[in-house]
RNA sequence: UGUCCGAUGGUGUAACGGUAGCACACAGCCCUUUGGAGGCUAUUGUCCUGGUUCGAAUCCAGGUCGGACAGCCA
């Protein structure tokens, strides 16, 4: 197949490797690729990425992704976390069709694997306790020493490796070792436990087992028993590469994938550790892991990002080697550059202020056609209610105004958006002598195809019609998280994360324009110059709809942040 | 005095011995009864030192800096 130059994207260094084994024949010409998350947490952005890319690479060579749920550690996972897993990966549009596995499938498998691997000599049962394992295995600098048990007999090691099964040994008093090269400058090749004794239930087998295999042994090999072609896994694991195929070599698997790893994604001023997610859940710093300040797949879909933007993010940042920190604002750019195509306009007030229109009669009503999406013709029109009094934001009167401000000051003149031009005449008080009320007047002909209507005004507000607004609960999230850089404690490698404590703002008498009352959760919106919001699945009631800020217009942050810091 | 990996503007990513390009961010300008969208312009980069070559971001050597690895986690 030719293909044009111009039309082909520069392929990433993963694909390069995939488009030349598929020129000598490697794999047979077939791409087969994983997801092998362990279900002990919510997905993040983090794992979008090598969600983008194993499906996004069998999507391109016209292969296959499995999704395969690494439970070998029954301590750690849990049902919820599987069935939200599938749930993002769907959601982020795409499909495994029936390729759904589980390594808990192929204990009996790989309880078999490691028998043969004892029986030819590579591995043996190791009585030493964890801390013996420990002091033994020496360090990055210091090549470890031989466990004592390293040379049983292949008969003594089967006999006690059935036992172990048989559940005969204690938690932790046994392991199955790989037996390789305790001098080994990897660490990971000296003699790595491939089985442990735990004694503990399994969320999909139960009691059925008390021991475990190891990520080491049982990765490689669930991967060749699903002929899986390309093994695609983050830079961490690179020096688990030599262990990986030194297992499939040892046992002659007639499949063996190739590990390819690539540098996981980090967002800046973003915590991504499953372990430090789960604690901001459990002690209560976010609501759940779907809070929207959360860089969880969940927690995005609830805020409003569309899962477009996210593959194209995903797209963007690219595949390399190299450590990286992404900056935040381009996975805003991909989220407004879809919303922008995609999200209906509304008009909303988010710091309302009462306008009194004197000049116009008490009991008249009208209704103008407003725009649903300038990008969409297809998206049609709806009308909007106008009456004597309107809702206009906070913002966007200044009784003493900063120089280049257009919209409405004392004596000045505004258009709303899709209505009249109005001009101030009073500014009404309270006894602290905040600006309680407004009485403006509107110019009667400036409405759309009225003889003024082509007024040369300076700026354009919009506004809510006073008796028709509904009013709701608008939330205003920050970035979510910060993260200090690590500091010397006892570790030495920690970092201290917390929330920011602007990173929510919750207004809760916003008022909206009256079609908002019935939009279906989860629907996205830009309210014009705000930026965009989306209808709270979770919190949200018939009629009275929660929204949370998505993500802000791009000019408009230091407003926002103003008016925000203002409320 | 360990093994492995990496180093291109502020950020990310291309260029595979032949003009250092793209995107985001930033700055400025234009347009608009605002679609806070769009358009235009500009600044900023090959870690260092040598070598090979007509020519090096690219190949070689040595250094520097950064990351991963010492769970019976994945």
């Amino acid at each position: 197949m030719s293909s044009t130059p111009e039309t082909t994207p520069s392929l990433d260094f993963i694909r390069q490797i995939i488009v030349e084994d598929n020129k000598t024949g490697k794999h047979g010409g077939k791409v087969v690729t994983r997801f092998p998350p362990e279900p002990n947490g919510y997905l993040h952005i983090g794992h979008a990425k090598s969600i983008c890319l194993n499906f996004g690479i069998a999507r391109q060579f016209e292969g296959v992704c499995h999704l395969r749920f690494d439970d070998t550690n029954p301590t750690r996972e849990d049902v919820e976390y599987v069935d939200s897993i599938q749930e993002d990966v769907h959601w982020l549009g795409f499909d495994w069709a029936d390729k759904k596995f589980y390594a808990s499938d192929y204990f009996e498998k790989l309880y078999q694997f490691a028998v043969e691997l004892i029986r030819v000599g590579k591995a043996y049962v190791c009585d030493q306790t964890a801390d013996e394992f420990k002091a033994n295995r020496g360090t990055p600098t210091v090549p470890g020493k031989d466990s004592p048990y390293r040379n049983r007999s292949v008969d003594e090691n089967l006999d006690l490796f059935g036992r172990m099964r048989k559940g005969e040994f204690a938690d932790g008093s046994r392991t199955l070792r790989a037996k390789i090269d305790m001098a080994s400058p990897n660490i990971h090749m000296r003699d790595p436990a491939i089985y442990r004794i735990r004694k503990a239930e399994h969320h999909r087998t139960g009691n059925q087992w008390c021991i475990y295999p190891m990520y080491d042994f049982a990765h490689c090999l669930s991967d060749s028993i699903e002929g899986i072609t390309h093994s695609i896994c983050t830079l961490e694991f690179e020096v688990h590469r030599p262990l990986y195929d030194w297992i499939l070599d040892a046992l002659k698997t007639p499949c063996h994938p190739q590990q390819i790893e690539f540098a996981r994604l980090n967002l800046g001023y973003t915590v991504m550790s499953k372990r430090k997610l789960l604690q901001m859940v459990t002690e209560g710093n976010v609501s759940d892991w779907n809070d929207p300040r959360m860089p969880t797949i969940a927690g995005m879909r609830r805020r409003g990002y569309p899962p477009e933007a996210i593959r194209a993010f995903c797209e963007k940042v690219g595949v390399a080697k190299r450590e990286n920190i992404i900056d935040m604002a381009l996975l805003e750019y991909c989220v407004r550059e879809e919303l922008n195509k995609s999200a209906h306009r509304a008009m909303a007030v988010l710091h309302p202020i009462k306008v009194v229109l004197t000049n116009y009669p008490e009991n008249q009503a009208e209704e103008f056609d407003a725009i649903n999406n300038p990008e969409d013709p297809s998206a049609g029109t709806r009308k909007i209610p106008f009456s004597r009094e309107i809702y206009i934001d906070q913002d966007d009167f200044k009784e003493v105004p900063p120089k280049k401000y257009f919209r409405l000051v004392p004596g000045g003149e505004v258009r709303l958006r899709y209505a009249y031009i109005i001009k101030c005449e009073k500014v009404v008080k309270n006894d602290q002598g905040e600006v309680v009320e407004l009485h403006c007047t509107i110019d009667p002909g400036s409405k759309a195809g009225g003889p003024t209507s082509g007024r040369k005004i300076k700026g354009t507000i919009h506004w809510v019609s006073a008796p028709q607004a509904i009013s709701a609960e608008v939330r205003l999230y920050d970035r979510m998280f910060t993260v200090e850089q690590p500091d010397a404690d006892a570790e030495g490698r920690d970092f201290k994360t917390f929330l920011n404590p602007q990173s929510l703002v919750t207004l809760a008498n916003c008022k909206l324009e009256p079609s908002l009352a019935n939009a279906a959760p989860g629907t996205r919106f830009q309210f014009e110059r705000l930026g965009y919001f989306n209808v709270d699945p979770v919190d949200s009631k018939p009629g009275k709809p929660v929204f949370n800020r998505t993500v802000t217009l791009r000019d408009a942050w230091a407003k926002i942040e103003q008016a925000t810091h203002q409320s």
